[in-house]
Parts: C-alpha cells; structure tokens; sequence
DNA sequence: TTGCGTGCAAAGGTTTTGCATGGCA
DNA sequence: TGCCATGCAAAACCTTTGCACGCAA
C-alpha cells in the first residue's frame, strides 16, 4: 500500500534549533555540516544524526529545499517559506564564492511556460540551480 | 609557479576503454561507477581508480563534463564532441526516468544573455542542468 | 630506460542505519 | 504509558591518496 501511517511529529528542543538556524540563514544553502557546526557556537549542539532526520522531515513537509552544490560532495539545505511563492522563482549559485541569489524575474517565469510549451518538459525549478560566475567574481 | 610541467599522455587500453565507453554513451549522464560496470560486462575490466584518474585528465582536457546528479551521491560524466559547440545549450534531466535530454533553443541562449545584462551573472551552462519532469513520465 | 599509468588497499568525507535511551503528549 | 526523537557507534557509499609494479615511448 502507498499509504503510509500518520506519523505524529513530536516539538523538541533540536528541531525548533534545527529550523531557527534554517531560518535565520534562509538567504543561503547550509551544509548538514554547517547547520551542526553553527548550533555548536550557539550551545545549542545537537547530533548529525538529528539534524539529518529532522532535515529529512522538513524536506517532506515542504519547509525546507535541497540542493545538491557545487563541489558535490555535500548536499545544501535552504529553508522556504510556504507562504512566500518561492516556487516562482530560480537559483543562481556562484561557483566562485558560493553566493546564492533568488532571481524574482518575469522573462524567467517565461522560460518555464517556454520549455513547456515547446519541449514539453515539466521544469521543477525546487530542484534546480543555474551555476555560473557573480559580479563581482567577474571582476577578479 | 602557476606553470605546470607539461606531462606527457600515454596511450593504454584503459584510457581507450574508457573514452569508447564515454563515447557509446554521450547521450547520457554516466557515474565513475556506471562505467566500470559497463566496461566489467564487456570484459574490459578497469580498475576504479584508474576511472577516476581517467576522467580527471579527460575532463582537463575538455572533451569529459562532470555533472553533478539529482541524487548528489555521485558525480556524473559526459562525453562532448569538441567540435559540436556543446556549450550552447542546456541539459534537462527528468527526475523520474533519469532521461536526460540537450536543449538546442535560441531562446535559451536568450536566457544567458538575459541573465547576464540584467542580473549580471555569467551563467556556465557546462554546470547546470534544469531538473523536471519529461513528457512520458507526465503522463503518468 | 624513463616516467606516466594502473590497481590494490587504505584513508577521508558524507550520509544512513541499528540500537538503547530520552522525552513529548 | 506509548511512541517518536535523539545520539553514539558502526556501516555504507563515493572519491582520493600512497605505493609498488606495469608498460608505453
């Protein structure tokens, strides 16, 4: 059967720290690594294993992305706010200095209707990252 | 000393091997381990380690990308003809079947342009796949 | 003969799993 | 009290590195 069981979900101390820390960074991708490392400086120190389950969680409640970075060898993590339309809008992730911007852009809301349209694929824009060189990398 | 030495490339069965294998497959995302797979079937049997290695130095010489795949558990390679202008064009990847498809489309190559007079950020489509849901698995 | 290539074994890093214990409701 | 959550330790994976030997040129 499809159906799984309902869970009931638990409030405990690491998952609100978990999310806060989420939250708190939602303009960048944290590492699972990351997330543990910047709770550990808050004394708030909780194990990787829990911060993968809680982030397995999230990710299926919706609350949280994941991204799948440059280097490969670490997955990222990014918190979304169901109520802000953040379905709409494309990644651009800096290969340089790993910076990430939303890109909230009408052409860009385009390209999906364009590939749709003519290539009649379904673009899941949750799931991916345009990867290139910011301004000011360029620079250098 | 930025300037390294030139090292000079020897030609071996595996090297062979490997790039054949690339090069049957260039419609496709292919894993360090696919390959060795592939290869073991065809009783060509190359070490591991020597994939690596291999794709290192093919990937240097610019005729191997690396892609990093939806899953994110590893990294994928694909063959590219240096003489085919493969970086004007996107990737999709569908993330039920794994398909993966090359987009040739004006409209895309718009896309970089776009992207970097207003948001001033070089997109390196070498690195960036768009991931979604393609046709036949829509259907379902 | 020179020095790059190969492959085994082991190391390194990330993520998952097993299991006993802790803690919410 | 019932069950989910937690965290340690260990396993499971993918990739890289060390090293001795193989082999192309």
């Amino acid at each position: 059967m499809e159906k799984k069981k309902e869970q009931k979900i638990y409030k405990t101390r690491q998952r609100s720290q978990i999310l806060n820390c989420l939250i708190e960074n939602s303009s960048k991708h944290l590492t699972a690594d990351e997330i543990s490392v910047i709770l550990k400086e808050k004394n708030c120190e909780v194990g990787k294993t829990t911060v993968y389950r809680s982030l397995e969680k999230l990710i299926k409640e919706g609350s949280v992305r994941k991204y799948i970075c440059e280097e490969g060898r670490s997955a990222c993590f990014q918190y979304v706010d169901g109520n802000k339309n953040c379905h709409q809008h494309f990644h651009l992730k800096c290969i340089e200095c790993g910076k990430l911007m939303h890109l909230e852009c009408d052409y860009l809301s385009d390209l999906e209707k364009h590939i749709f349209e003519h290539h009649k694929f379904i673009v899941d824009n949750t799931k991916t990252v345009l990867y290139g060189v910011c301004e000011e990398c360029s620079n250098e």
